[in-house]
DNA sequence: TTGTAAGCGTTATCAG
DNA sequence: CTGATAACGCTTACAA
């Protein structure tokens, strides 16, 4: 900036304020400025801007695992909103490490962001959770009013997905859910539950598994239900991904889906419109989530006002992975499970390419 | 800092040094500075630091499309490679909007990063290209000599992809490419090419199709390739999410896969061994690649040295989508097609919950 | 309308 | 071993 500024014949506070646009600058020096900083290619340095204004313009987002399609379209999402807002974003992925997060944590509120969007992995009691700056919390529930919170209707999508297959006639549920440490996982639980007890069903305890929200666990989990040989006919699946590993699980079990068994997902991501079947799902605006999450934290509450919470309506997306009940999952050992199964390890060549 | 010196009963210099675990401090003192450091929860501000020593310990990634599940593994790949190295990463997502592309860039310079990885949407030929920190392109390759690259072997794994499918006696191919100004997109039709041309077989005009690398554009290609009416028995995609847009248009046009016709990916996407049937794929180490990279940011060439380039290799996972040769594609208002054909619009219902 | 200078929170040099 | 103090590159009173 000095150089721009003896380049031009100027004062630095000169070159600030063209370079800020502000007014009362004399055409000519601007014009004489202007010059000087693209025959040097000038640019502003950021860090000691912020460090003077003491604000950044930009907003942080950690999240835990930005290979699930879910979180990957959460951050596209947030993103635009937050360029929308003039921000720009730094986005922060901890692997599901509470460590890592930490970290991330620190490190953006080290970096002065202005505001931080934040999905933890784990619960954030203990958290170093920055009260300096506003802050809200997306697709989790935190426990305390440290900061707000915007998520989906989880609860009901859950309902509805239930209803949704009750209807149909189904009567032997298998459930798998998320990790029990997390809200979404209990809320979409809890929804299942509501809209199964509405029709008096109880899912009986060999029949529910909990993993992660990954492709794994749904294969994981109907493993555990073949093994448990009670033959539910549907699946409700707390994620798109545990449905798509369930589906692949039914799929190498011999089991046709939605005719022997009905799968349904949660979130609607991309993909779940492209497997075959077609997944029923719950889906979600992941963009209403990113734009509400942008304006809460740049409108920020006044310390003295509660916590705010945003809960965004959720609608059930019926595709082809559901239909009337068939005859249930397999039994381990069975004969019909035998005779249709294909190797459960399927084939694989790997080739090395010279 | 100023806080912690005068409750400490020190100099900010001495709060610095400890801070920093720098030697000949004085125990006793370094006590009371940490006492006091907890007790005031201080937090050393990260834009001063990096103001004053003009470095962030902080590495820049640029990608197109975090919602590109290739992309999402890369962030994670880089940002694991980056951690070990004692960086921190900052990721960007341009939206594939070149100008978007051009401001994270610019941000992510005047935030100091030292060094950038960037997987660039368009040809950055006229980009503020930082001649001043190191930086190198992955996935891609770039005009000029400016950065450096890594990049798999993208020829190689297209003539391997096509190699195996002439292997099992398919002699009529389409082919799905990508965005033609991509170096990736160029690379691996090269590599097809290569591969077929070796057993003197040629792809017509109309059965290839260049689309964007994304899943729409799969379905596009088959839609294409029907209305040809060619009844190729094999199509070549150029990554994982055509190959599945492409797998969902043939199961919506009644033929089935990999009996009537065969299809292989490229990338080895998570989702991809997990469709029905499994996607024979070209897979890539992308961990290798996020390492490399990381590798050659930290450790820049000397000025006067060549730019630097490393192609990692590539291996080919066959799994299920491939076979011998069956009935091709059908031709666009054939018997056979209207006769299996479901309705291509598939019903697909939304319910808003209350 | 413009220049000067203080200060943002650090680190590093240099005396003590 | 420790304390002043001068940068780092910018913005903004305040003075001219």
């Amino acid at each position: 900036m000095k150089d721009v500024a003896t380049r031009a014949g100027v004062s630095v506070g000169t070159v600030s304020r063209v370079v800020n646009g502000l007014p009362n600058v004399d055409p000519q020096l601007e014009s004489r400025v202007r010059k000087a900083i693209d025959e040097l290619a000038y640019r502003p340095n950021a860090v000691a801007r912020t460090l003077r204004l003491r604000r950044s313009l930009t907003l942080g987002l950690v999240i835990p695992d930005i290979t699930n399609p879910y979180f990957a379209e959460l951050v596209g999402a947030v993103e635009s909103a937050a360029l929308d807002a003039g921000y720009r974003l730094i986005v922060a992925n901890s692997m599901d490490s509470a460590e890592t997060e930490g970290m991330h944590l620190g490190a953006l509120l080290d970096y002065q962001v202005d505001g931080m969007i934040l999905a933890p992995t784990v619960v954030t009691e203990h958290m170093p959770m920055p009260v300096t700056i506003p802050c809200v919390v997306v697709d989790r529930s935190l426990i305390g009013d440290r900061a707000d919170v915007v998520s989906s209707d989880n609860r009901a999508g859950g309902r509805a997905a239930a209803e949704h297959l009750v209807q149909l006639g189904h009567r032997l549920f298998a459930i798998i859910t998320g990790p029990p440490h997390l809200s979404v996982a209990r809320d979409r639980l809890a929804g299942f539950v509501d809209g199964l007890s509405a029709a008096k069903i109880r899912v009986p305890e060999p029949l529910m598994y909990a993993g992660s929200f990954d492709y794994s666990s749904g294969e994981e989990g109907v493993a555990q239900f073949i093994q448990a040989g009670l033959a539910p006919t549907a699946i409700l699946a707390s994620s798109d991904q545990q449905a798509i590993g369930a589906l692949r699980a039914c799929i190498d079990a011999g089991v046709a889906v939605p005719a022997d068994v009905s799968i349904v997902g949660f979130d609607d991501i991309p993909v779940a419109s492209l497997v075959t079947p077609r997944l029923t799902t719950v889906t979600q605006s992941i963009s209403a989530i990113g734009s509400r999450a942008v304006d809460l934290v740049l409108k920020p509450r006044g310390g003295a006002h509660r916590r705010r919470r945003v809960v965004l309506p959720v609608s059930l997306t019926v595709r082809e992975s559901t239909a009337k009940p068939g005859t249930g999952l397999p039994s381990a050992g069975t004969s019909r499970s035998r005779r249709r199964t294909r190797p459960t390890k399927s084939k694989e060549e790997r080739h090395a390419i010279a």
